[in-house]
DNA sequence: TTGTACGCGTTATCAG
DNA sequence: CTGATAACGCGTACAA
């Protein structure tokens, strides 16, 4: 094994041309006349020569390194969710020579953030989890860092990526309707994410399409651990035909009172998803959701990073698509499949 | 908001005082009048004058960049080890003002390791899950990159960073006989994890001190999901008091099992994991459990990654504690309490 | 097509 | 105690 490393300097020297004849080579910028440049990458391969990241980034004045936000305060259920986006990420960053730095932000502190930043240890930055208040969006904007936003954000003049949500929530509720069902449910949390607007949104134009009164469609938010129970009480009460879940989250919690109420899914009530976040991969029964494909959200975002870097224009707002999973959850007794 | 970045010379001139000065004011190193370094600070607090990383680190030939490798083929199970172990891992280098950068790994793809090593993006390693076989542990090892490993690896001259299992399991093995249960069946996976030789090793030797035969504590491996019913059929008929899963993952199963066949936790039979991973959080019954500080493994992980970096001498094998939590899925029904 | 010389921002060396 | 000056390794105008 080789253990000294070989510069820019000694290719050179070894093969009496300059260092810019060699970093040309390299590089592939500037005329350079193919037999010396032939000759220059046999040498470097042979030799395996490494350019310095460190020195190329001094230079350029730039790192070849991305940051990305991860939220310290997850849940069991969100924690796919950011895993599998850290992975796109990575996977694109690694395509584009690029490499990923993770920083934690929780709600309020943002100070790694901030380091990673003012040490300029990285060029753009991956934002995922957008809040209603986002003081890492407002602190990138503020030192005129490039970054882009996983999910959607009510900034204005931020780059954003994401799942198409609204649309998704109407077209599962529109299935879902198409099926017979009539009464809906929609139990959310209380959080201040931006996405439960847009899912509300989405369930609420379906019903509308489909020309069904608005007391159809029963919208629950702020149901805590404590108030679920009675939510519930009504929500059976009100001879509701399926419960749409805001995020598996929430499902998870929902099954669980059902189960003890000893009632049956699908025979005595429907349950849906909005997010499936992979913890109810093996319930039984099996849940209807919908799937959105957090790895290549990453991918999306990063490659939308790294343009946004070299100074390419972007579109302000990438929607990604989604999958409808019908599943046993929400099958009618009968025997109807979809 | 001030646009352009101040430079050290650019301090230096304001102050009419020599760049190496100023370098001293904020090393540390070297003698300083007490007087010019109070000046020079002030006026880099004043001006918010940041070092510029990437030149100090080419100036050192340090990167002041961790790499951690996570795995992409992971479960929901073991999700939160490494993200928790992720968390601690930034702590700790945060503190010691270095970032952190991610680097994915396939079983048998180390390729994104290997960017990063060559191009000298990082100063050091963090090694997740060690498996038999150990690639990354071998490249590290042939490039001269220090690094530490989470998790106890068969590998010589490894630096290690793991919970103790052996005696936990050991611990829980012996109060759960305390309790006056005889007869155990220990369910593991079939993977190639070196931990799970250590959790037996524990389970093991607690029979053996406690004078019961070795046929009162059955192991079954390699149980996969096709077979695991046939092995949950054999226990139940062997008179088994408690059954011990080697980890969450398999818990989560031989509970769906058992509440499939009709058996009642604790009442029936008694369960308990040797490792939580949080996925049974709100499991009902609640399962007694062995439970490990990821985080902190992380932080210590690191701490002694950075010794290593800074040529210091570390301990090469660390071990770190962990929590018996007796909880309703071992409770005698007599109302005997631990 | 190729080479020279300088800049990137910092630390380290060696004088004073 | 302080200050020039040389690395660190590479990119890039500018010159040849």
């Amino acid at each position: 094994m080789e253990n000294k490393r070989i510069t820019i300097d000694d290719v050179a020297v070894a093969l009496s041309v300059s260092k810019t004849t060699v970093s040309r080579a390299i590089s592939g910028k500037g005329r350079i006349g193919a037999a010396t440049r032939e000759r220059i990458l046999a040498y470097i391969e042979e030799h395996d020569y490494v350019p310095n990241a460190i020195a190329k980034g001094l230079a350029q004045s730039r790192t070849y390194n991305l940051g990305i936000t991860v939220p310290v305060d997850f849940t069991l259920v969100d924690l796919p969710f950011f895993q599998k986006c850290l992975m796109g990420v990575c996977d694109y960053a690694a395509s584009e020579d690029y490499d990923v730095l993770v920083t934690l932000t929780s709600i309020d502190d943002i100070s790694q953030l901030e380091r990673l930043v003012n040490n300029r240890k990285v060029d753009g930055v991956v934002l995922t989890r957008t809040l209603t208040k986002d003081l890492p969006a407002q602190f990138l904007m503020d030192k005129k860092v490039p970054f882009v936003s996983v999910g959607l954000s009510k900034m204005q003049g931020i780059i954003q990526v994401d799942n198409d949500h609204e649309t998704a929530c109407f077209d599962l509720t529109t299935r879902l309707i198409g099926m017979g069902i009539k009464r809906f449910a929609l139990i959310c949390d209380s959080g201040a994410y931006v996405v439960t607007r847009s899912r509300c949104n989405g369930f609420e134009n379906a019903l509308k399409e489909a020309g069904l009164p608005e007391s159809n469609g029963l919208i629950f938010d702020d149901t805590t651990d404590e108030n679920l129970d009675r939510v519930l009480e009504r929500v059976l009460k009100s001879d509701v035909d399926c419960i749409l879940c805001m995020d598996d989250s929430i499902c998870v919690k929902v099954l669980d009172r059902l189960r003890k109420a000893g009632l049956e899914v699908p025979a005595d009530i429907k349950v849906a998803s909005f997010y499936n976040s992979s913890v109810l991969e093996r319930n039984i029964p099996s849940i209807t959701s919908l799937d959105f494909d957090a790895r290549e959200l990453g991918r999306v975002a990063c490659k939308t990073l790294i343009q946004l870097i070299n100074g390419e224009t972007v579109p302000s707002r990438s929607l990604l698509g989604y999958r409808v999973s019908m599943k046993e959850s929400t099958k009618t007794i009968l025997g109807k499949e979809e």
